[in-house]
DNA sequence: ATTGCCGGGTG
DNA sequence: CACCCGGCAAT
């Protein structure tokens, strides 16, 4: 591929126009008085700005795109001015990085690997005439039609205010937590993946998924003769944690036994500290195929049990059989309605915008008063005598499902 | 529209 | 009691 002369003779002239004072500051200050420089501006400095700033960005530019078509001058600079090179680069990136229209995004040198889209098809590109840092055409890129949302210019904007660059937050962190970026990317070697059961009132960490898919089998879905073997169905009770191993022993010290005030079910990503690093591909499809796959009926009631705790609006329903924790389900739907009020928080107690835990009891015990009070118990999901035998089998129906009462057969 | 079942009625 | 059903709410 050749370039014409009309497109190099391009990019010079667009760089040197759109050159900012980034430039002319960094030679002014090697001229050694940079106020002096940059008030006066002797002929000397600008000249020397402008020769060197178009040589130095043409440098880059050919070195980046073409290798063989341009000649690029084989006579290497000295050190100090390849130092200034790269210095040069970094001006320019720095310079259009604040520019309103495009903004560069931070630097990391660790991704490459993976194009993923939080890269968000973002490429040096001087192919284009103006010379620019520029977002490719999203052609070349998996997503065809629209900028990966992850890493739009808004979300970018979003964690980098213009008028407030950089204070001292580290990027990449910031991008991790706004971007709740899947990848495990061993940025800092103290990161460290942990796995945390979601069933309520555990909250055990364990380091493998094995190992925790083992817990959740054994302990929780009672699996224990099966203890090998795996349907999934403990992947959508623990998630997966990352911990800094310098506060590891912090982390476990607080997540594993039990926030015990927590009232309130595992319900997924509910938990405040772990949600950051939840939405990744597991807890999303996790969340997806059970409830829609065809499960077995224990399986079936399991989930059931949790959708109850996901769904605020109810009383708990008295299933001793399916009860993670029996005792902290002992409320039963057959007690009269009060016992539910009789719980050591009033309905109308104050919010002090405390902890999740104190929201999520609110939640609960703040609901609609027709459904605190638990009028109607909240009806049940698994198959009745209706359902399993047909109306015309009318007859085979329990007496209570007869009556149009609660099903005794077939219990939630 | 269908289903689960509460509340209330009848004998 | 046993039995039935109107009607509401959830699906």
């Amino acid at each position: 591929m050749t370039f014409p002369a009309y497109q190099q003779e391009d990019v010079k002239t667009d760089i040197s126009q759109k050159l900012p004072d980034p430039q002319f500051l960094l030679f002014a200050t090697k001229e050694g008085d940079l106020k002096t420089a940059e008030t006066k501006k002797t002929s000397r400095v600008h000249e020397y700005e402008k020769e060197n700033t178009r040589s130095i960005c043409l440098l880059e530019q050919k070195r980046k795109v073409v290798s063989s078509n341009i000649d690029v001058p084989p006579a290497r600079k000295s050190s100090e001015e390849l130092d200034m090179d790269k210095v040069t680069a970094a001006m320019v990136l720095t310079s259009l990085s604040t520019s309103p229209l495009v903004r560069s995004p931070p630097v990391r040198p660790n991704e490459s690997l993976n194009g993923s889209w939080k890269e968000g098809g973002f490429v040096p590109s001087s192919t284009s005439s103006s010379g620019y840092w520029s977002w490719n055409a999203p052609s070349d890129q998996s997503n065809p039609s629209t900028p990966s949302p992850p890493l739009s210019a808004d979300s970018f904007r979003a964690f980098r205010t213009p008028s407030q660059p950089d204070d001292g937050i580290d990027e990449a962190e910031t991008s991790n937590l706004l971007f709740d970026e899947p990848i495990p990317r061993k940025r800092k070697n103290s990161m460290k993946v942990m796995f945390k059961c979601l069933w309520k009132n555990c909250g055990k960490v364990l380091s493998t998924a094995a190992g925790i898919q083992k817990h959740i089998r054994t302990i929780h879905l009672g699996r224990v003769g099966e203890s090998d073997y795996s349907d999934g169905e403990e992947d959508f009770y623990y998630t997966e944690i990352r911990l800094n191993t310098d506060s590891v022993a912090d982390g476990l010290s607080s997540l594993s036994p039990v926030s015990s005030s927590l009232a309130s079910p595992p319900s997924f990503p509910t938990q405040d500290a772990i949600r950051p690093e939840t939405p990744c591909a597991k807890t999303e499809t996790k969340l997806m195929t059970p409830l829609s796959r065809s499960a077995p009926t224990n399986l079936y009631l399991v989930h059931t049990d949790h959708a109850y705790q996901a769904t605020p609006p109810v009383n708990i329903p008295g299933s001793t059989k399916f009860t993670p924790n029996g005792s902290s389900f002992s409320i039963s739907w057959q007690s009269p309605p009060v016992t539910f009020t009789g719980i050591p928080v009033s309905p109308t107690h104050n919010r002090p915008a405390g902890s999740g835990e104190q929201k999520q009891a609110h939640t609960v015990l703040s609901s609609p008063p027709r459904v605190a009070f638990g009028l109607r118990k909240p009806r049940g999901e698994g198959k009745k005598c209706r359902k399993v035998y047909g109306m015309e089998n009318r007859d085979m129906w329990c007496t209570a499902c007869r009556w149009k009462k609660a099903c005794q057969r077939f219990i939630d």
